[in-house]
DNA sequence: TTTTGAGTTGTTCGA
DNA sequence: GTCGAACAACTCAAA
């Protein structure tokens, strides 16, 4: 029998580990939450969600996946113990701490005399096939998407469907998804099930509405936080409940335009993320230039408290932060607004946003968390120019002209006008709103001298 | 090796 | 009110 190990890609569509395992013999579908090899435990956000996704994968596997936690060797050294296993099928990892485990699986495997079979489920290029000519990785966005990606290496594997019979192996049904302790006692989380569903077949339906109704408009509406033109299918995708390389061939079909182009860059950021941490590692922790290591940050407690809190006295902060807290999510261009203002305004170090983000965001991902707030911060790859700050002032006039966005999750500033909305005290009415915690100019200013003095 | 052009998402100031 | 320049050079990629 063959033993199928899924991690970062809950789905039976398009899984070409479970599509290989199935043609063969009969398999044991398992999931390990490894908390010997893996250091960095998922956000309790993502919990919530792989929860959930668990238990549709499972009803999808008739009730057939097992769970475990603990050191992947030694519990594949016990299944192998119990019955004839004679291949593991497992996704290809891209990050460093599963990379290492990847390689002990692989060595361990062959000490067992089991066949280890390896597919790329996750990303639509490896990040090792693309170089440049002199054989070094790229580090500017363009040429990486472009050259390296489109242009000079193969297209993106075509999607397998649906395995036609899985044959499951009859094993004693021993574990149960509750062991994993995903959900938390206390039961915030039960807030996001009026956002989200969660299983393999919402992600394409959630996918199909979007190339109905959004994609073609995309460019442009998907920065205005209050249309929900935006797909909203990065949990999907974090948690490989679509595949990516169906994803792609799907936007293929559809008639060349601007819109759609737009969109697949924006997986092509994704891939970049991968990319970046797979050569730069040390980008994980460390500023990938090395150049801030040295940059003072502020680190004020006061402050990182009232931005997490949704408590600034900027409402389109305010707004967005609170968006995260209530459904595990962020549209897009309030991600970098609120991203620009911790780290460019109130100079607290981008581990610390990235941190938050890792903990509430339902999407939270591995690669694309620490690249994105690298590039807010400008000490990542081909990142956002120092002088680049947003003004969260005219960023929500901008954006959320109606204040659609801002009133849905700040309804106390409802009689505002919407002249005044962004700059609650600057209008006659009192209304219960924390004033500003910084002064922006100053702020702003105090910014640009910070980052110059690392120049 | 040297040269050349380009580089996700912005803001402010002054003419 | 509108528009272009400044912000600041620097690194990257490719010829």
């Amino acid at each position: 029998m063959n033993l199928v190990i899924f991690k970062n890609n809950l789905r039976l569509n398009d899984n070409p580990a479970l599509y290989y395992a199935s043609k063969e013999t009969d398999i044991i579908p398992i999931y390990i939450d490894d908390n010997f090899n893996i250091k960095k435990k998922i956000g309790s956000a993502s919990k919530y969600w792989l929860h959930h996704a668990l238990n549709s994968l499972n009803t999808c596997l008739n009730n057939n996946l097992q769970y475990y936690r603990g050191n992947s060797l030694e519990i594949i050294s016990e299944l192998k113990s119990k019955y004839n296993i004679s291949k593991i099928f497992m996704e290809k990892t891209f990050t460093p701490d599963e990379i290492n485990l990847q390689k002990k699986i692989s060595v361990f495997a062959n000490k067992l005399g089991i066949d280890l079979e390896l597919y790329n489920c996750s990303l639509l290029w490896e990040p090792k096939t693309i170089l440049k000519k002199d054989m070094t990785p790229y580090k500017v966005f363009s040429p990486f998407y472009r050259k390296g990606c489109l242009q000079q290496f193969e297209e993106p594997d075509k999607p397998l469907g649906q395995p036609n019979k899985l044959n499951f192996a009859s094993i004693e049904n021993e574990t149960s998804l509750d062991k994993l302790d995903l959900l938390p006692k206390f039961d915030w989380h039960k807030k996001l099930n009026k956002h989200w569903r969660i299983s393999e077949r919402d992600a394409m339906k959630n996918f199909k509405l979007f190339i109905e109704n959004s994609v073609n408009e995309y460019k442009i509406k998907r920065d205005f936080p209050y249309l929900n033109k935006n797909s909203s299918m990065s949990p999907y995708i974090r948690f490989g409940m679509i595949s990516i390389h169906r994803m792609w061939w799907e936007l293929q079909k559809l008639d060349y335009n601007n819109n759609v182009e737009h969109y697949k860059s924006e997986l092509g950021w994704r891939e970049f993320s991968y990319y970046l941490l797979y050569h730069f590692p040390y980008m994980e922790y460390d500023n990938f230039q090395s150049k801030f290591d040295s940059f003072e940050w502020n680190n004020s407690k006061t402050n990182f408290e009232a931005w997490k809190k949704g408590a600034t006295g900027f409402p389109i902060i305010d707004a967005g932060m609170k968006e995260l807290w209530e459904t595990g999510f962020i549209h897009n261009r309030i991600r970098m607004v609120v991203g620009s203002f911790l780290v460019k305004n109130l100079l607290i170090d981008w581990r610390k946003g990235e941190q938050w983000f890792w903990d509430c965001l339902v999407d939270a991902d591995y690669a694309s968390n620490i690249a994105s707030w690298q590039w807010v911060a400008g000490t990542g790859a081909d990142a956002a120019p120092y002088f680049r700050i947003f003004n969260p002032i005219l960023q929500g006039y901008k954006f959320d002209s109606e204040g659609i966005y801002t009133l849905k999750y700040l309804p106390e500033l409802k009689n505002i006008s919407k002249k005044n909305l962004q700059t609650p005290k600057e209008s006659n009415l009192k209304v219960n709103y924390p004033d500003p915690i910084i002064d922006y100019k100053q702020s702003r200013q105090n910014s640009l001298q910070a980052y110059n003095n690392i120049k």
